[in-house]
RNA sequence: GCCCGGGUGGCGGAAUGGCAGACGCGGUGGACUCAAAAUCCACUGUCCGAAAGGGCGUGCGGGUUCGAAUCCCGCCCCGGGCACCA
């Protein structure tokens, strides 16, 4: 497509100038307010794909806007540098990850910048960075001094695509490797882990205050899944002690201990260190075969046998009894793998009248039920299979059958019957968590060694921080074997004791790449202090980050982690006293589809931005990204895109033509007085400040660009049609300025011809409050709602006048055939309404 | 199953209690041109009508209101998250 302006050069130009002056360069003693935007940093992939695109312009926008709006914008870029694509690579080439993961850099960076987004380059941080390293594993080995980081022996999820150990929250919910779609299963190891849950009351309380996207926080309150309750100790019967044998309890957890005395059998998880102790020889084989079933089966298998149906093949009964404390009866012990190991005590009270599952088991085994909690009229007592209301009880009501809670609602009976555990000695409150400790080893080789060493007298002992960064060896063998590479090198394996100098190994797992992650922001505050991760005091001057902006997929992961370290720094003393969250505002944008599909370089449907950079330009594609839809919003690339990029880029035409005419406009009178269409002119030039200012506040860019659409049609015919070139020049000017954060290069250089000077050094226009009161307005009458007629009236019309203008209409006197008007409502200026 | 979003022309979307469909894409017609491209102008929800004009219309059904795309209740469909968490 033919272009009034020459817009690879200009772009070229641009981008050159802002990088060589400096102009987003800021430093914490700069005198104009902080203010610190952040687009979360990209693993490294090579050339940016649509979706960087759109996410670094909606930063990049914000950058322009903040700073034109007066304040010292810190927007720094960083590379998210260790991970497994580098490492497989080296796996299949041969080539270094480093050497893989520098040109990928280089060639990101370099589309990045042609974007014209801009970034203070000087504080770019490489994940992968020996400097980075360091100060990783340096806050490794604070937290690890902290007891925050620890190491046990635990079932982990096993990716075998992966070759490596991954946290719950890169599991997904089908039991699948969030990455490389694996199905997981579960492996006893020995691994590290960041204690995580210590923060947990803390992470979820401080969602409430956070201007996040409503569904982030839920999802994240959901995934921390506080529920409070108690847990008691349930003697198992025969075992109180009095033949001798030394007494044995089983410990249960419940959220409903107000349903005590309606518990009819508990139960243990397959896996529960006591099944065995309660397992009598005649239920020996019964139990070992379902402890046997469990242990083989995935969570998948697990999950798809759930339902009745298959709830008789689920349990088996231990032979062995425990008392209910509320009631002083027994009641049998069963072994289910409905009940997990990992949760509360992996053993619970089952109540089969209030709880669901308690209920399809309690009906596949032919166990009793007593309801405690009198349900509603109608309720069916056996709950039938037809449905309607019926079986368990899980609402609110009153208590019944449960003697001294009897009458109470569920609240208070809950409380009570907690006291009462609390008085006897056999149970307590709790609040339990359904989140894990984050486990962060990984058996992989391009990751952040982990700074541990194992001496055979001192134990597990850290690197000293003189001693960091710990770097892995080049010369490795990086086929998987299931261990680390780094295991499999005497050099880096064989190492001596900091403490002892006698022989030691070191610990050859690397972190989890989400540990970069998690402080990467606080680095980009200071990354030149020699001898901390950051000054204290400057982090504070930028912390936290005013604007995050991210995609919705790192809702958990990321998002949690990153606000868990930014805690546990500060009490470990890195990062400033009284910082608590990392992000003050979340934005997540919606992601780029295509065929219904994410578009993605796995998906194999990928468009390639830089087809339209070298031919419509960065602008036009910013431009089509803004006024496409809402930016939280998914986008469909379709066959229509390219038209509407098209008529994006037909747009910057119309703004060259009016802002830098062929031939320059005749100077026009501008001596006399403003006709009524000089000022309508002026007015809609402020009107567009005001609209777009608002508009760019509430992220809706969308709106903004069609504003700026609009504003252009109405200016167009006025200025080809001899407008006063004063008039014109202003309207010019501020949509130039309006521009500026949105499509930087072409609103620069046709301020640069205008003025001669950096329109990004221009403050952002402020509306003239006189030109935004309107003294006419159009007043709509309606006849029931209908409308019928329009009518222009004073801005300021009274209420009486509004409504004798409408009764005067003729459409509203025909629409009224003589019928007298039984109410009129006036909303003057802009409505009346006439009731018949 | 539970918890969030969402459903508006041929398409992306606008309007958050007061003119439904701004703006753009696509389409139709016209001007300019030898012609095309570019540019400019007009029209473009649907039905009835030659037109003027009018009826209908924001997933479906009810309700509140002078007035509902917008608020409330019930349902249908689509997308996302969680899912034996006691």
């Amino acid at each position: 497509m033919a272009r009034a302006y020459d817009v690879i050069d200009i772009e070229k130009k641009w981008q050159r100038r802002w990088s060589d002056e400096g102009t987003y360069e800021v430093d914490a003693d700069d005198p104009r307010p902080p203010w610190y935007v952040l687009t979360m940093y990209p693993y490294p992939s090579g050339a940016a794909h649509m979706g960087h695109v759109r996410n670094y312009t909606f930063g990049d926008l914000l950058v322009r806007h903040r700073t034109m709006l007066g304040h010292a914008v810190l927007s720094p870029f960083g590379f998210d540098s260790f991970g497994l694509p580098a490492e497989n690579a080296a796996i299949k080439t041969g080539t270094h990850p480093r050497i893989f993961t520098d040109a990928r850099i280089e060639e990101l960076k370099e589309s990045i910048t042609s974007l014209g987004a801009v970034y203070d380059w000087r504080r770019e941080v490489r994940s992968h960075d020996p400097e980075y390293m360091k100060w990783n594993q340096v806050i490794f080995t604070k937290l690890f001094e902290a007891g925050l980081a620890y190491r046990a022996n635990a079932p982990v999820n096993w990716c075998p695509g992966c070759h490596t150990v991954l946290a719950n929250e890169q599991v997904l919910a089908d039991g699948t490797c969030e990455r490389s779609g694996d199905l997981v299963i579960k492996r006893d190891l020995e691994q590290w882990f960041f204690r995580i849950t210590n923060y947990a009351d803390e992470l979820l309380a401080g969602l409430d205050d956070l201007a996040w996207p409503e569904r982030v926080k839920i999802m994240q309150r959901n995934w921390i899944g506080r529920s409070e309750g108690a847990e008691m100790d349930l003697a198992v019967q025969g075992r109180d002690g009095s033949d001798g044998r030394e007494p044995r309890s089983l410990r249960v957890f419940t959220t409903r201990p107000d349903t005590s005395f309606g518990m009819t059998y508990a139960v243990v998880a397959p896996e529960h260190p006591l099944v065995a102790e309660l397992t009598t020889a005649e239920h020996a084989d019964e139990v070992a075969a379902l402890q046997a079933r469990a242990a083989a089966s995935t969570d998948i298998e697990r999950m798809s046998e759930s339902g009745s149906a298959s709830l008789s093949k689920r349990g088996a009964f231990t032979g062995s009894s425990v008392v209910n404390p509320f009631t002083g009866a027994p009641v049998p012990v069963y072994v289910a793998d409905y009940v997990l190991m990992g949760y509360g005590t992996g053993a619970i009270m089952a109540v089969p009248a209030e709880d669901t599952r308690d209920w399809d088991f309690a009906q596949a085994y032919g166990l009793p039920f007593v309801r405690t909690v009198q349900p509603p009229e109608g309720w069916d007592e056996t709950g039938g299979p037809d449905g309607g209301p019926g079986g368990a009880y899980t609402g609110t009501g009153q208590k019944i059958n449960s003697d001294w809670l009897d009458g109470l609602d569920i609240p208070t009976a809950k409380a009570r019957s907690i006291e009462w555990l609390e008085q006897q000695g056999i149970g307590v409150g709790k609040v339990n968590y359904r989140l894990r400790d984050w486990l962060v080893s990984r058996q992989r080789f391009w990751g952040c060694p982990i700074p541990i060493v194992y001496c055979a007298e001192h134990g597990m002992v850290p690197v000293p921080a003189d001693q960091l960064p710990v770097l892995a060896p080049d010369d490795v063998e990086f086929q998987p074997t299931g261990e680390s590479p780094l295991a499999t090198h005497p050099g880096f394996l064989n190492t001596t004791c900091p403490t002892c100098g006698g022989p030691a190994t070191r610990e050859t797992d690397t972190m989890d790449t989400f540990v970069d992650s998690s402080w990467y922001f606080l680095r980009f505050t200071d990354p030149w202090t020699p001898d901390a991760p950051f000054d204290k005091e400057i982090a504070r001057h930028w912390m936290p980050v005013d604007q995050y902006i991210g995609g919705i997929e790192h809702a958990i992961l990321h998002l949690l982690y990153a606000r868990f370290f930014t805690k546990a720094l500060v009490d470990v003393g890195i990062a400033p006293e009284g910082l608590r969250e990392p992000f003050a505002n979340l934005f997540t944008q919606g992601m780029i589809r295509m065929d219904g599909k994410k578009m993605s370089k796995s998906k194999g449907n990928l468009v390639a931005p830089s087809s339209y950079l070298t031919t419509v330009g960065a602008d036009a594609l910013r431009l089509f990204h803004l006024f496409v839809g809402p930016p939280a919003d998914d986008v469909d690339w379709t066959e229509q895109t390219d038209s509407v990029i098209d008529g994006c880029a037909r747009y910057l035409d119309r703004v060259w033509r009016l802002a830098v005419p062929d031939e320059p406009r005749a100077a026009g009178d501008t001596t006399n007085d403003l006709s009524d269409a000089d000022v309508a002119i002026r007015r809609a030039t402020h009107k567009l400040i005001e609209r777009v200012s608002r508009d760019y506040e509430r992220w809706s860019y969308n709106t903004a660009v069609a504003a700026c659409m609009e504003f252009v049609n109405l200016l167009h015919p006025y200025a080809r049609d001899g407008g006063r070139s004063d008039v014109v020049d202003e309207a010019v000017d501020t949509l130039l300025l309006l521009l500026a954060p949105m499509t930087p290069h072409v609103a620069a250089e046709a301020w640069e011809r205008r003025h001669g000077d950096h329109i990004h050094l221009e403050t952002w226009p402020l509306p003239d409050p006189a030109l935004l009161v309107e003294d006419t307005v159009t007043m709509v009458v309606q006849v029931n709602g209908k409308v019928r007629d329009r009518i222009e009236v004073a801005a300021d019309i009274s209420e009486a006048d509004a409504e004798r203008l409408a009764l005067e209409s003729a459409p509203v006197v025909d629409a009224l055939g003589g019928a007298m008007p039984k109410r009129v409502i006036a909303r003057p200026p802009k409505l009346v309404n006439i009731v018949v």
